[in-house]
DNA sequence: GTGGTTACGTGACCTACATCACATTTGAGG
DNA sequence: CCTCAAATGTGATGTAGGTCACGTAACCAC
């Protein structure tokens, strides 16, 4: 499937655009494909787009003054990326982004988006439901994060990123969970 | 300065509406009063509203099986609270919300706010900006806690909100940095 | 007032996870 | 098919923060 189809269907799940709103809408967005361990997003970077992920796999982290990494997000197909702090708040970048594996993604500038949610009533609701989405599941991780010790919420990631899990070596996964790849590690190989 | 008025001036900072525009916005909405310790949302209820504080300060929080309490949030003044999870899905509550101090609310139904942003599309923009706001601090917490030290959490937290801090208990703030009374107690009285 | 609930302080001890160090496996690129 | 880097396993040891226990202080409600 292309690049634009993938997008519509992705978009239809959510709002119906006419053939004609979708195609002014997808003409805003401009292709990229990137490598493997290629970064999309650099920390002090100005950011001025975020990224439908059309294939392949990325993630967005931080990475300390101890150069310890941890994991923002994972992005799959049809998984939106990007340093929304940033972005909205024109700052520049405190998070990468990069690629996990190679990818192809569909850029959209601040700007371009914010005519586009004028323009067309549907693409504003379309980015709310989205970012609610994202409050609520950043809200459940929160609390996980608080309630949950790590072997818990390494299966809780399984289970809710099955995807995720079989493409990202584990020291990726432990980022994620803000825990030590060597406690990971431990927890699925019960020492004796 | 009256409930209206607070709304309105908050809505302002963000969108224009007309008076007629904002009437109308505003006759969707219902007031309510709470006392101190009073609960507003409870685990398990259907939750079909959401609330703007107009005065006190609320807090939502999740309890867990051991009858530990995590705070998700507060609320102040001009700030929204809800379990929007449930909310925002048809599902029950599994977090509360309650009154740290006598509140005055003005609730708003989810159809209404869906209806709402139907109808104006300034008002779809307001409540796109606001989970804007809501996801990034979200996520801001998220790495913070991922990141930093209790120490470091809780001046953190001081410096962001300083009006919570003064009118909060510390057992409250522990429970909102995911840590127990005790160690925080330690943290500021350096044992000798 | 007084009694009782809630907030707060602090010591002793426990535990989940981090860190460091090193060995082993895997897999991608030439 | 080889090589080298990345990913992974695992032991020894350190530590932030949890838990339990108990005591004091502050604040309502009556």
């Amino acid at each position: 499937m292309e690049a634009k189809e993938i997008l519509k269907s992705h978009i239809a799940k959510i709002v119906s655009l006419t053939d004609e709103q979708f195609d002014y809408f997808f003409s805003h967005f401009k292709k990229g494909s990137f490598k493997k361990g290629q970064a999309i997003i650099s920390a002090n970077d100005l950011v001025d787009c975020e990224y439908f992920v059309v294939s392949g796999c990325l993630k967005s982290f931080y990475i300390n003054d101890d150069l310890k990494m941890f994991i923002l997000q994972f992005a799959m197909p049809t998984w939106w990326a990007s340093d929304y702090n940033a972005l909205y708040n024109h700052t520049k970048a405190t998070i990468d982004v990069d690629c996990i594996t190679d990818a192809e993604v569909l850029c959209l500038t601040n700007d371009d988006r914010e005519k586009l949610c004028k323009e067309i009533h549907n693409v504003e609701h379309f980015f709310r439901w989205r970012t609610n989405k994202g409050f609520v599941a950043a809200q459940k991780r929160l609390l996980s994060f608080m309630n949950n010790n790590v072997k818990y919420r390494y299966e809780e990631f399984l289970n809710l990123y099955p995807e995720v899990y079989n493409i990202v070596p584990k020291n990726l996964i432990a980022a994620y969970l803000g825990v030590s790849r060597e406690t990971l590690s431990r927890l699925y190989h019960p020492e004796k």
